[in-house]
RNA sequence: GCUCCUAUCGUCUAGAGGCCUAGGACGGAGCCCUCUCAAGGCUUAAACCCCGGUUCGAAUCCGGGUAGGAGCGCCA
């Protein structure tokens, strides 16, 4: 048996953290066994689906590469065939016509509330042998409802939580089609995880208690029910439900963040299950690993310091050509034009160590393709100073002799002033990075004047020392 | 309220009865290295929710508490 499994969002917003890691643990599970994964957009709910909605999900499922084996699915072009099986089922008596009203049902619910029992759907027009059904109101669209068995149990042996078991007498009829015609969620889903073959339906655990209803429906149609793994929530920071609050929302934003897509990844794979102490997994190592037995039942929180780091040692270990085009984005996104300077790559393998993200890395290494918007105070009070400036002077001259700029040459160069001056390497690397950078931070300085280039080193040497100057 | 789920350092987790004086990672603290920022190296603090039971032996199995969470729609 060839495993398949899907994604199914409903298109009411962009794709969400939680969202992408069921994602990915149903793209990995599928790899995993040579199986396929595929997409589906559960749209059956037009009042709040979207199209600005779907272009999210498919934007993040891109940005995360994680695709899909066959071309998309919607659920409202299949309502042919919803309508179909409702028909087969209303004609087999596994579902019936109800023409109770919504604001009856809320009364209904009222009551039961005040009495403190759960509220269901009392049952009011379900067929009995030997019971009388209330008179069909006039003008009014019954929904069809689903006869569940009104005796026995339903077990669930989960993937991840083990095994389940629900009473049917908890189980009321649920509603499969509205009174519009438009079929409900628990419906869709039935046929459509029985027609697509899904074998293992990964989903978050806010839906294991539509599983029982679920899996009644599917044997009520004769279908053999697939596996199940319920995964846990992920949880904010402070242990509440993820908000925006927590800075943990669409991977549209984790983007703007400065997360590479592979790292996130790696984080969300860690968040729930584990491969011993394994941390860090190549997208290969967590196809050829993942598996349900060390997925945790238990919610996990997001935390950010944490995924930091994993986006750091991603930045550090992976082909600086891999990254370029991310870092370009980034630095588009602030207004620096990457062709106005050093190649990508070279600046990349500077910054990398000293960048958690790449909007760090953005912000850090705009320098390099922009002129300089004044200098940190701090920064240049301490280090732009007469000595300082006497520094950079008599170093813009040795440089400008410079017969060949390479690091190297630079490297000699510099520590060589220092050497003669009896200056310590900070007293001459300091002002030239303020002098440069614009602040006290930098990458080794051979490397930034290397990258920065003769003509530019030379420029912000010279300005430096007239800022000086004209201070005095 | 009812049904269902969950419970190891602050956080993510290892742990499938003896290998646990509970391991790793992030974060924290300290030291070393150092042209800045980092990175790196070393050291260190920090946890089995509680109570019973099973067993020669329990973080691990069972029961009960407690605490969190999810669901109870003509939403998905």
């Amino acid at each position: 048996m060839t495993v398949v499994t899907r994604f199914a969002p409903s298109p009411t917003g962009y794709l969400h953290i939680g969202g992408a890691r069921t994602a990915l643990f149903s793209y990995l599970y599928a790899k995993r066994h040579g199986g396929k994964f595929l997409l589906r957009i559960e749209d059956t709910d037009r009042e709040r689906s979207t199209q600005e909605a779907v272009d999210a999900i498919f934007e993040g499922m891109a940005w995360l590469n994680l695709k899909s084996d066959f071309a998309e699915i919607y659920q409202t072009q299949r309502f042919d065939r919803y309508r179909e099986v409702v028909q087969q089922m209303l004609a087999a008596g596994t579902a019936y016509h109800c023409y109770a009203s919504k604001e009856e049902l809320d009364a209904m619910r009222a009551e039961q509330m005040a009495r403190k029992e759960k509220p269901r759907y009392d049952g009011r027009w379900r067929p009995e042998p030997g019971k009388t059904l209330p008179p069909v109101p006039a003008g009014v669209q019954p929904v069809v409802r689903f006869r569940n068995p009104g005796e026995g149990q339903v077990v669930i042996r989960d993937l991840i939580k083990g095994e389940i078991v629900f009473d049917n007498k908890e189980l009321d009829d649920l509603i499969i089609a509205r009174a519009d015609g438009v079929p409900t969620y628990n419906f869709c889903v039935v046929v459509d995880d029985w027609d697509m073959g899904i074998t293992h339906v990964i989903r978050g655990d806010d839906h294991v208690n539509n599983t029982p209803r679920q899996i009644n429906i599917l044997k009520a149609l004769g279908a053999t029910p697939p596996a199940y793994a319920h995964v846990s929530m992920i949880l904010g920071a402070d242990g509440a439900k993820l908000s925006k609050r927590h800075g943990a929302l669409s991977v549209t934003e984790y983007r703007a963040m400065g997360f590479m897509p592979e790292a996130l990844l790696n984080y969300l794979v860690r968040l729930g299950w584990s491969h011993g102490d394994q941390e860090l997994f190549t997208r290969e190592e967590m196809i050829a690993k993942f598996d349900f037995d060390h997925v945790s039942a238990s919610p996990a929180r997001f935390d950010m310091e944490k995924a930091w780091w994993v986006n750091h040692q991603y930045l550090k270990i992976t082909d600086p050509a891999i990254i370029a085009p991310e870092f370009d984005w980034h630095l588009r996104r602030i207004g620096v034009d990457p062709a106005n300077g050093p190649d990508l790559k070279a600046v990349i393998e500077q910054q990398r160590e000293r960048c958690r993200s790449l909007v760090e890395m953005a912000e850090k290494s705009k320098f390099f393709y922009a002129e300089l918007d004044g200098y940190d105070d701090k920064d240049a009070a301490k280090h732009l100073t007469p000595d300082g400036a006497a520094v950079l002077d008599e170093l813009a001259t040795a440089l400008e002799a410079l017969p060949e700029w390479t690091a190297a040459a630079l490297h000699t160069a510099v520590n060589g002033y220092a050497e003669s001056k009896e200056l310590g390497l900070g007293k001459v690397a300091q002002p030239i990075r303020v002098a440069v950078v614009g602040m006290a931070i930098s990458p080794p300085i051979d490397q930034t004047l290397f990258l920065l280039g003769r003509q530019r080193t030379l420029a912000r040497l010279k300005a430096a020392v007239s800022y000086v100057r004209n201070k005095s």
